[in-house]
This record gives C-alpha cells, sequence and structure tokens, in this order.
DNA sequence: TATTATTTTTAGACGAATCTAATTTATATA
DNA sequence: TATATAAATTAGATTCGTCTAAAAATAATA
C-alpha cells in the first residue's frame, strides 16, 4: 500500500460512514483537493485490488477488505495523534499534519507497542474514536451542543470540525474533550448559549460554535 | 525532498566520510542495491539542487549544503531508534528498519520536542553519535577492541557492523554500548579475546567479531 | 602504446500518481 | 421527450524513480 492509496481509502471511508449509500468521484476529488480524473484514476487502482465497489458514473462504496485498511490508518493516525499531544506536548490543533505523515508508517508492532505505552486510550485528543487492532470502532456521541436544554449537565466528547481555527478557538474558551460545564441559557435571538464550567467560571457560545460540539450527558 | 533523495543522501554521506575523496557510482549502487544508471539519474537530480558536486565519470562529493541536509536525516534517524529501543523497547537489532521509515518524517518541530523528550541523547542505542539541530557531530570513537592490549579496561562505544546477526550476536554476549569489561587474554593462535565483565562473568570473543566492536579506555 | 576489461553514462521503457482538455454519460429542465 | 447542464471518464502529457541494454569513457594490461 502506497501513501497516496491509504490516503484515499481514509477519506472514502469517512465520506461514506455518514450516509452508507456510495461515495461520488466529486466528493472525493472535493474533499482531497485534487481533480476527478485523478480521483477516477485512484479508484480503478483500489477497485483492481477490491478495496472498493466500483460502477462507472455511479460512484464507489468500500468493501469489507477496504474498511479494514481505512481503519488501519485511522488508528494509527489517532494514536499518534495522543502521541503528539499526551507525550510530546504538541496543541491538538497542531497534532493533524504530522499524524497525517506518521501515519503511513506501518508496522503492527510498531502500533501494538505504542498502543501499549500510551496505555490503550479509546479516544485521539478531538474525542475522535480509537479503532482496535481488529478494526472494531466505538460509534462517537451524536449529540450537539446546539440541542441540549438549558439546565442540562454535560461533558464535550468531541468536535464536528476539526480545523485548526476552531479547535484554537474552543483551546481559548478552556474546551476540550473531557469537560465538563452546565448550559445555563439560551439566547432568544440568535440561540447563543451562556455554559459555566466546574470551577465557576461561564462563557458564550455562539449557536454556529455549538452545532460544531458533541457532548454526552453527565 | 523525496524520501528516496535522502535515503541517497544518507549513503553518500556515509560513504564520504570515511574516505574525504569522490564517491562513485558503484560504491553508491552497491550499497542501496540499485543499479548505477539509477545512481547516475538521482545523483543528477542532486547536483541540479546543489546538493552534491558532480563531475562525470569521476563520482560525487558532498556540498555544505548536501552534508547539512544528510546529517538531519541522520539526526531524525537516531532520535528515532532512540525512542524506539528506549520508550518502546524494542531490541536494537529491530530499530533500525522502523527508523528508516520514521526519519523521513520531515518536521523540525517534531524531532526537536522528541530529542527534548528523550533528553536530549547523544548516541543512540548502537552507540553512534547524534548530530545536534546544527549538524555538529561529536566523532566516535575509532579504537577497536581487536586492537587493545591484554589487562585494559574498557567500555563499548560502538559497533562497526549494524547487521541483525551481529547485534544479536552481541545481545546474547551481553555486550552493548556503555557496558565495561576487561581483556584478558589474547589467544596466539587465532587472536580470539577472553573478556571479563565487572560481575566477574567472563566470556570469549572471535577475532573477527573483536573487528567490529568499538571501544573506549575506561 | 594498443588493446582489453571495467565502469559509467545514455537511450528507451515502464509504473505510479498526477494534471488539463476533450469526450461521454447521466441528470435536470423546458 | 428533447435539450441543456452537470458530472464522470478517457486521452494524452508530465514528473519521479526505477529498470535493461547499448554506447561511451576510463583504467588496466599486454
Amino acid at each position: 500500500m502506497t501513501s497516496s492509496e491509504e490516503n484515499y481509502l481514509k477519506t472514502i471511508y469517512h465520506l461514506g460512514a455518514m450516509n452508507s449509500g456510495s461515495v461520488l468521484t466529486s466528493q472525493i476529488a472535493d474533499r482531497m483537493n485534487t481533480t476527478s480524473a485523478s480521483v477516477t484514476d485512484m479508484i480503478k487502482r483500489l477497485s483492481e485490488k477490491n478495496l472498493l465497489d466500483y460502477e462507472r458514473y455511479r460512484g464507489v462504496k468500500m468493501t469489507r477488505k477496504g474498511e479494514k485498511m481505512a481503519l488501519g490508518v485511522i488508528r494509527r493516525h489517532r494514536l499518534w495523534e495522543v502521541f503528539l499531544t499526551d507525550i510530546l506536548n504538541f496543541k491538538w490543533d497542531e497534532v493533524h499534519v504530522l499524524a497525517e505523515e506518521l501515519e503511513h508508517v506501518s508496522s503492527d508492532e510498531l502500533i501494538s507497542r505504542l498502543d501499549t505505552y500510551l496505555g490503550h486510550p479509546r479516544f485521539d485528543p478531538h474525542g475522535d474514536p480509537i479503532p482496535d487492532q481488529s478494526g472494531k470502532l466505538v460509534q462517537a456521541s451524536g449529540i450537539l451542543l446546539s440541542e441540549m436544554e438549558v439546565g442540562s449537565g454535560v461533558i464535550l466528547s468531541g468536535v464536528n470540525d476539526h480545523t485548526s481555527a476552531f479547535l484554537r478557538f474552543l483551546e481559548k474558551k478552556g474546551l476540550k474533550p473531557g469537560v465538563k460545564f452546565t448550559v445555563l441559557e439560551r439566547d432568544e435571538f440568535d440561540s447563543s448559549l451562556l455554559i459555566r464550567f466546574t470551577d465557576g467560571n461561564t462563557t458564550f457560545l455562539s449557536h454556529q460554535a455549538a452545532q460544531q460540539i458533541l457532548i454526552r450527558h453527565d
């Protein structure tokens, strides 16, 4: 497997995991900042290897085999992210790019030892679940902070927007996976939220921001 | 810089560091298990980038710039080797292959943090010195165990043969960088050595083995 | 020094991954 | 249903890294 092939599989997995239908050539091209022509080429290569089911002009689905490979790459990516934040003290908005490179170093033994060393973490620094060796993946919470009723105590469990800008925004607010807080108020006009942390501090969150934040009940 | 370019630079550095003359196409091809034709191609690319001085039919020398790049790769390689042995508990004969991959993840920030985390190690698990950020490299001892007079107390400081087979051989004998011992006897017939460790245990070493072991005086 | 042997380079080809531009197919609209 | 629009594919080119086989240059030997 080349790095390029792995990147395609990962992207197609991410696109296909949500809607369980077919992933279109253009969706892949968009996400990867490349051309549809390049995607078509790669799609063919990957179907040759039975990693994708491909019907011309109809997009692709992942095969069981392709999904396993994709989950392997995602596992490596997320474990390296944990290493980079927890051990090397990188900020959570800095680790993605580095993990994109490290994820392609493919030694099962290396990843297994890294996993052990990190204490078998179940989530990466952004709250995304880490697949286990066999490719099993716990489902992340799908509850949006923006949907919570006033008064509820919650724990931040993940984010939908993984951009550096959004992650730095959360950092500044003191928000990251594991942080507990209570929803105090929802503004009638713009649906912005006032939340209170366990230490008593409060902060505002726009509806736009709250829609990118996943929570579980405390 | 591609991984391939980095591998060529590293190899050429290793070949050229000993004899300070020119490195020949065939030497590079031999070391990298490739053809002279491929080497010629790459040599041209690297001289285009001013990393090598190249004269047709005369071999190459490294430029200052090329040497710096090579030392960067070597630094990354050796730091990852320390990480793999000291943190992930790999054996020293297993780390080379993995470090060959990790060395191409080129982020100065990553390497700087890794270096700090590891405590700024000055030598890798095989006793080879680790270049600093600026590319400075302390000279490794050049004293061969096979040349030592009987009675001398020494510390193993490195090896010339980095093959897995030789490293496992040393492992079995209890020999690795930092280990102290005394040369008790040299056999008149085959020049094999009898050595004694600080715990009193003794072992034999063939002349062939002793020629691959670098030491410094205790 | 002339010839032979060795080394190095060029010529030409290939696979992977990419691109632009042109063509084909499918979808949406009148 | 016929046509216009959008999407996907093919055709053809490019770069990187590699190869084999042939040609050129250097080194060794008679």
